[in-house]
DNA sequence: TAATAATTGTTATCATAATAACAGTTTGAG
DNA sequence: CTCAAACTGTTATTATGATAACAATTATTA
């Protein structure tokens, strides 16, 4: 392969598309089984805290890769919905730590299964090449963005 | 390589990280130059219309990849800013033209080497089979959620 | 031809993404 | 110790992403 035609290859177009069909499956595959009360960026709080329950808010955001604003606004929602509930440390007044209730819980438990076969969609066909080859390719644009941009 | 740890290689973690830092590269590189004063998503209409004036606003949102309202919204900024102006076209009373202003048209312009730059950047240090491999590895991705959630 | 369906742009609504700024709290340098 | 810096969560604001619904228009089909 000599030359590439780069138009076809419009990293920004193909992310965006990829990032659409991302969000729209995942919540189809909410919805598939009853689950769409709440968002899939909700659930991977939820998730998240049934492996590490009492995790305080920045962490979560760090962990999931968002900001403290979001982190907070689905919180709240969480929380509205009695998904989950913050409470205070004793030895730090600036944090809140966040627990799922019972009922996060017994939601989070419902979702796991739809989430593994979420997972198990997305690399369908890819071996475990694919799968490294793909991930480290978009960690060396990133880090292009980095070295470039700050 | 036997086994891989699916946890390192998850992929809407790694889409989010870099859609963040594709879209945070991109408006940084227009802050570089003077042009923060309207966004990456709105300059791509811009640029589009520098190639194919007079599109309307569905093949806009087709070629971008995105949706009608959100175009309608974008467009309504552009408008509101002087870059682009609606024509209506005689033939199709439900069809508005899109057509880049003179303002519209130096701005564009400007733009071009930023962008030109900007995707010189993302893919520093592939090859031409990085490219082609990173792109297909996303369609093939897009591909698995189709046949599984229509 | 007349009724129905599809297309185009728009509006409304809700959620996410991102940044700036703020109060309260804790840490740390001098 | 004191005061400046950093940290934590929050609020506000702007833009994008996505869906549903609508009026006006055009295309289709019975």
């Amino acid at each position: 392969m000599k030359e590439i035609n780069k138009k076809q290859f419009n990293l920004g177009f193909e992310l965006g598309l990829t990032v659409s069909a991302y969000r729209a499956a995942g919540q189809k595959s909410l919805k598939l089984n009853g689950l769409e009360d709440i968002t899939k960026e909700q659930f991977g709080i939820l998730i998240l805290l049934t492996m590490r329950d009492g995790l305080y808010q920045t962490q979560i955001a760090n962990i999931l890769g968002k900001d403290r604003p979001n982190i907070t606004r689905m919180i709240d929602i969480l929380e509205t919905k009695g998904y989950i509930r913050r409470e205070k440390d004793s030895s730090n007044r600036r944090i809140l730590k966040v627990f799922l209730t019972e009922k996060g819980h017994e939601k989070a438990e419902i979702a796991k299964p739809v989430r593994d076969k979420f997972s198990e969609v997305q690399y369908r066909g890819f071996s475990n090449e694919d799968i490294v080859t793909l991930v480290s390719l978009l960690r060396r644009v990133r880090n292009n963005f980095k070295e470039e941009y700050n």
